[in-house]
RNA sequence: GGGGGUGUAGCUCAGCUGGUUAGAGCGCUGGCCUGUCACGCCAGAGGCCGCGGGUUCGAGUCCCGUCACUCCCGCCA
């Protein structure tokens, strides 16, 4: 017999009855009847139920004092559960195992940790005792879900014709974007490697390199801020690249993974949902960013913002503190708030202060719509500062009819704007409008290649410095650069950016071109993407692709807030490896192998 | 770098407007228990009330500072 296991523990059923078998798993439970008892013993297949009587002898006495989670073998006959006692919520409840021999593989320490009922813990226990909270039954469910996923991404690019093609971890600096993590170089002193903060250069020398279609789980690593939907320090992306396509084929190929990942498994979570089918709708950049307040619309909350600067310009308007704000350069932004006419005070009150304790807005002004004697009217503290007739026209504008409240943000465009958009959130959430047990999906377009920085005080690439500007080289030497669009796009999901790509830019006049409006030096730009620069000389294919974020896939498929749910093995939002110590104080022989001194901050 | 929240037993939490000996559940230890599957019953151990300072006759409770964790802003092409 092998000398650990014939079964899992979560696989003998009634067919097996009366076979002696031989499992060793995991003490998940004791309950000690004195004179008989329980072990459910626990693998990474289920749980199976072992009985030990005292007639066995000193196997009794092993169970008795074994602590939960040690790690055991045992030998007995499969027997079958009396009618009174089966399990039903066991898949081997129907059986349980006569223990007749039985060894200790590893004993147990009194635990960090409990992973019994999995209760609630303080995060960084967890973190430190990862491995014990890997056993926990949601954490370990997870982390399969994951890789179940990863395998359908890849089965679903390998159907479509995509290759996975690996590209180095230990690469070049890159001037743009986040801070890089740097690897110092043994062999040239004083020079330092840096992790890639995505394969981007590399998956655009793969399209010049003639591969064509590419993709990759590729780990990412950027030296910048965790978030709960964002991992400190490091993250995997389904990376893809394809040549000789337009957007729409982009499109196409990631409807499909999304039917093949979110379509194919949102059915069959333990809280079933469905996911939108492709095509998913399209929304310009500048429609989001007027109609949700931002560019990763959560479309499970109906409200859609509303623009009504005009009706507070009117003469006859006397609402001076809009005004002034307004005359210097300020817009106003309306949310509609279905259904909270009948609200008390105290829940526009509360609005009111979030918006100035947490937003850091002036206010979130309201207006409630009722109806008297037939017609629509206002209520509220600043109604009267409206006649009718303009309050009318609000209202329909909004879509507000009698009984809805209409808020309003106030700033200039983009405070207004983002103030609108979580001000939209909460709203919904406050009202419970928000859509449940579905994933929404959207593409965002036709984004604006450049932004005015207002810190800097000048152009800058708003979204992705990698891609071809709308109407080329002649939009960039022709065209206000704050006019010219990018062909550029992200996927987004319940409002979560779910993945971000473009059409490239291949043509090196072009994006040399783009980089100087963005304040960056031809031979700058020349010795910044020196290789592929070069590359786009010798005959570049058109190309463009896009990368999703793996983690967050996961995440909202768990239906989890954190990513570090969806992680093996995280850093907390410090960036620690509470597990593993890292980071960690080098030696002084690593450092002078590095030509390094530590200079400690001051 | 900045803002919010939290910090009381190993864990989850209660502890009123400041008041005398700081509680509960889970876990842990010991005992009892032959059909449990969140087993049950009895007993016990376990507290710098995060840390430092202040106000007060008196501080877990109020004030200031600080630290830890967490969420957010900045940042993340």
């Amino acid at each position: 017999m092998h000398p650990y296991r014939s079964h899992t523990c979560g696989e003998l059923t009634k067919s097996n009855v009366d076979e002696t078998v031989r499992l060793s798993g995991w003490v998940h439970r004791k309950r000690d009847h004195g004179g008989l008892l329980f072990i459910d013993l626990r693998d990474h297949y289920g749980l199976t139920q072992l009985v030990f009587d005292p007639d066995m002898g000193d196997g009794f006495k092993l169970a008795e004092r074994v602590r939960a989670e040690s790690v055991m073998r045992i030998d007995g006959p499969v027997v079958a559960r009396s009618e009174d006692t089966v399990n039903a919520n066991l898949p081997t409840g129907a059986i349980e195992i006569l223990v007749k021999d039985a060894e200790i593989l590893s004993q147990a320490q009194e635990l960090p940790l409990p992973v019994f009922g999995e209760p609630e813990y303080p995060e960084d226990i967890r973190l430190r005792n990862r491995f014990l909270d890997l056993r926990r039954e949601g954490l370990h469910e997870r982390i399969v879900l994951r890789s179940k996923l990863i395998r359908a991404m890849r089965n679903s690019m390998e159907d479509q014709g995509f290759l996975d093609y690996q590209t180095p971890i230990l690469t070049a600096s890159s001037p743009e974007g986040a801070r890089d993590f740097l690897v110092p170089s043994r062999l040239h002193p004083g020079k330092f490697y840096a992790l890639p903060q995505a394969p981007q250069q590399f998956k655009q020398l793969t399209m010049v390199a003639g591969f064509d279609r590419y993709y990759q789980i590729a780990a990412c690593f950027r030296d910048e801020d965790a978030r709960a939907d964002r991992s400190a320090g490091e993250f995997y992306q389904l990376d893809v690249e394809m040549s000789f396509i337009e957007q729409d084929e982009v499109f196409d190929v990631m409807e499909k993974v999304a039917a093949d990942t979110f379509g194919a498994f949102a059915g069959k979570m333990a809280t079933p949902r469905l996911a939108d089918k492709a095509p998913f709708i399209r929304i310009p950049y500048k429609e989001s960013m007027l109609k949700y307040g931002n560019d990763k619309p959560d479309l499970r909350n109906p409200i859609e913002i509303v623009d009504i600067t005009e009706f507070f310009t009117p003469e006859e308007v006397t609402f001076k503190a809009f005004k002034n704000v307004i005359a210097q350069g300020g817009i106003v932004r309306g949310i509609p708030a279905p259904g909270a006419g009948d609200r008390p005070r105290s829940f526009f009150d509360k609005l009111n202060d979030w918006a100035r304790k947490d937003q850091g807005a002036a206010g979130l002004g309201y207006i409630v719509f009722e109806e008297v004697d037939g017609a629509l009217a206002g209520k509220g503290p600043i109604a009267k500062f409206f006649p009718a007739d303009i309050l009318q026209g609000m209202a329909a504008k909004a879509g507000i009819k009698a009984g809805d409240a209409l808020f309003f943000a106030c700033d200039k465009e983009a405070a207004a704007t983002a103030l609108a958009g979580n001000a939209r959130t909460r709203i919904g959430t406050e009202l419970d409008l928000i859509e449940k047990d579905v994933f929404r999906f959207c593409w965002i377009t036709d984004y604006p290649i450049y932004e005015f920085d207002e810190t800097e005080g000048k152009v800058d690439f708003s979204h992705n410095p990698f891609s071809m500007p709308v109407g080329g080289l002649e939009a960039l030497n022709t065209q206000d650069p704050l006019d010219v669009m990018g062909q550029q796009y992200d996927l987004v999901c319940n409002g979560y950016e779910l993945g971000s790509g473009a059409i490239r830019n291949a043509d090196p006049e072009c994006m040399l071109k783009a980089f100087e409006i963005a304040g960056h030096a031809r031979e700058d730009t020349e010795k910044n993407f020196a290789g592929m620069l070069n590359a786009f000389r010798f005959g570049a294919p058109p190309h463009g692709g896009i990368a999703l974020g793996v983690d967050r896939i996961v995440m909202l498929l768990a239906d989890q807030a954190n990513i570090r749910e969806v992680t093996m093995y995280p850093m907390n939002q410090q960036a620690e490896d509470l597990l593993m110590g890292a980071p960690s104080e080098p030696t002084n022989h690593q450092l002078r192998e590095l030509h390094l001194r530590h200079i400690p901050p001051s």
